[in-house]
DNA sequence: CGTGTGTTATACGTCGACGTATATCTAGTC
DNA sequence: GACTAGATATACGTCGACGTATAACACACG
């Protein structure tokens, strides 16, 4: 959220808020414009058009969802749980870059190149949890599963619609949080996790 | 891939994969009727305007992915673990009801009619899992949690870019499947479950 | 105070998409 | 073989969006 010093970049904090309200098509220069209460007039003084300002958006998403985090965790110090779980709150917990994230899947789905950028940044926050969960777990397999569910689980619980009768979602993911990290005999992770888990 | 008796469910069909290809804003009268060989002439014979046309393609899909499923799975029999195993291959293994179902989600995110429908469909086939689950565990918070996780699972994981180096996906989605399904000391599901699992 | 550069507004042309109105075609029917 | 009804094609008007060209504006600098 930071400074917008050049008008390029309220350009493109504009495109990233419509990008997590409504989509990669909600990004219309025009609509970008009226929301900066300007025209389009000098939009195309910064960009060549609007795939420019995709690109830009995607620079500017890929650098603080990732770059930025790595630096804060880095600075946070603290156990391993206690940055997993700084990690998770500053990217997938609800809010502006999640919401970023979540359209930057979809629009993956349908774009290569979006598709190859948002591959670099899943492998590099999923080597910051591998690394973690590696320190305390010799089985890589075991791992790797237990990485691919807790992203999975940080992803999916906001795009799942379903209830919990009797429960609350924040209750069931807790649990669930506890069965991707806790030990289970076979090469669980710690035997006393907080169950609090990364979201 | 149903027989399409009529015109009118010419339209339906090609709007679903229209939406399975390119997500909700690729659902276009104009490029639906081309694909169909025709001319938007005909559309409006068999649809007041656009949002028609997705409301059926909502009631069509809601059949296919839910009711009919529910009776072929009914039909199958056999164990719990085929069973499930036979709902997932149906709906949420790559295919054109997946690939449905995931833009569904997203379009759910900014309609909430379309959200409430698939919170309809969710709770649905959640409780073919947790019926399932319930069975044979009785901690009831634990099953939600196995269930969420499993959900999450098949969601997430077309959505996750991230590679697993030294293994493939599916191998991960197997070992995370055990995670999820298999006893773990203190309520797991059952002593022997398959390693493949939903999707 | 004039000038010029960078920025924004205005106006325009084009395209694609929705929805309507009307003409055409194709079957089935007497 | 003429007639009618259902479905489809064609043509049109409108709107929103992209991108361009040109005009206005403001502010720094000489």
């Amino acid at each position: 959220m930071g400074a917008l010093r050049t008008a390029k970049d309220k350009w493109v904090e504009a495109g990233l808020q419509a990008l997590a309200a409504g989509g990669i098509n909600a990004v219309r220069v025009e609509a970008l414009a009226k929301t900066l209460g300007v025209t389009k007039g000098g939009f195309y003084g910064y960009f060549a058009d609007r795939p420019a300002l995709l690109t830009a958006m995607l620079d500017t998403w890929e650098r603080e969802s990732v770059d930025d985090v790595l630096e804060r965790v880095e600075q946070e110090g603290g156990s391993w749980q206690d940055q997993l779980r700084f990690a998770g709150q500053l990217t997938l917990s609800a809010g502006r870059l999640f919401d970023i994230d979540l359209a930057v899947r979809d629009w993956a789905r349908r774009d290569s190149a979006v598709a190859e950028r948002l591959r670099r940044v899943d492998n590099r926050r999923m080597k910051l949890l591998r690394d973690m969960l590696g320190a305390t777990c010799s089985d890589a397999e075991e791992v790797e599963a237990r990485c691919l569910l807790a992203f999975c689980m940080a992803i999916g619980s906001h795009l799942l619609a379903a209830d919990h009768p009797g429960f609350s979602r924040l209750q069931v993911r807790a649990r669930a949080g506890r069965i991707i990290l806790d030990v289970s005999g076979s090469g669980g992770v710690s035997p006393e996790t907080p169950s609090k888990k990364v979201g």
